[in-house]
DNA sequence: GCGACAG
DNA sequence: ATCTTGTCGC
């Protein structure tokens, strides 16, 4: 038998591509949750006495320039009422994976995997009902972004946000910026991602009052477009919601003084 | 053939 | 993704 443990030849993107097709099976484009949506206009009674979303988590991953194979991912929970930080869990790894577009997944949900799993394990009373991720889900060129890959693995109802626009049938950053500038658009802070074959492939959202540059939400796994977007607009005090933003800063400075206090016993 | 291409 | 301080404007 060969042994296969430091072979490489199984990343390529043919072998990706048959992954992404796989796991796609299992991807649930709908509602699949037992939780509700707390409106702002529901008092604190109503919010206790139901089964309300609660806690919601955010992943993202921050490389050291030095050496950009050397990542911190980083998960936080925060509370969906107040957006503060109840939890927070690093990982700090070497990346074997090259980023290649198209196939993030491959590089990134390892590490985030584990992640989740390490609280989910543990039983952990801030385990998340809803995750965000820093990254794509449907809006993908095969519609199986990082973020359905992560609620695929993790069975977790996921949202994808990117900050930038992957293209995708025929969807450009000038196309979408042009669709929010046309006048029949003016008033409008959330624009609908058709594709050219008429498939609608996620949202662009102006998420802070007067802001130029849209964030990118798409279905992740478990989700509908819909409650993605409330979901997302809940979580904006600032363009980038409160999950993922607090996961990019906190995952920055994890490694920040990891770098330090690693090289400091040598 | 050329450019585009989440993080 | 990452390099990077102050600064211009609401």
């Amino acid at each position: 038998m060969m042994d296969h443990s430091m072979d490489q030849s199984e990343h390529t993107t043919e072998n990706w591509i048959n992954v992404q097709e796989l796991l796609k099976q299992k991807l649930i484009l709908e509602d699949c949750f037992t939780w509700t949506i707390s409106s702002p206009d529901m008092s604190s009674v109503e919010i206790s006495r139901q089964n309300n979303l609660k806690f919601i988590g955010g992943v993202d991953v921050s490389f050291l320039k030095e050496d950009p194979s050397m990542a911190c991912a980083a998960l936080v929970v925060v509370d969906a009422e107040t957006l503060d930080v109840v939890h927070e869990v690093f990982d700090v790894v070497q990346l074997q994976i090259p980023y290649v577009p198209g196939f993030l997944a491959f590089r990134e949900a390892p590490i985030l995997q584990g992640l989740l799993d390490k609280m989910k394990q543990s039983a952990h009373p801030f385990y998340p009902q809803l995750l965000m991720v820093d990254g794509n889900g449907l809006l993908h060129p095969r519609g199986f972004g990082l973020a359905c890959h992560v609620g695929v693995l993790v069975d977790l109802p996921v949202i994808g946000v990117g900050k930038n626009l992957h293209h995708v049938d025929g969807l450009t950053q000038s196309s979408v910026r042009k669709l929010f500038e046309a006048k029949e658009n003016n008033d409008k802070d959330l624009i609908c991602l058709v594709g050219k074959s008429g498939r609608v492939w996620g949202a662009a959202m102006c998420s802070t009052h007067g802001s130029t540059k849209p964030i990118y939400v798409s279905i992740g796994h478990r989700i509908s477009l819909d409650s993605s977007i409330k979901i997302v607009k809940m979580c904006c005090k600032f363009r980038v919601p409160e999950p993922i933003r607090q996961a990019d800063i906190r995952s920055r400075i994890f490694i920040q003084q990891f770098k330090g206090s690693s090289s400091m016993h040598k």
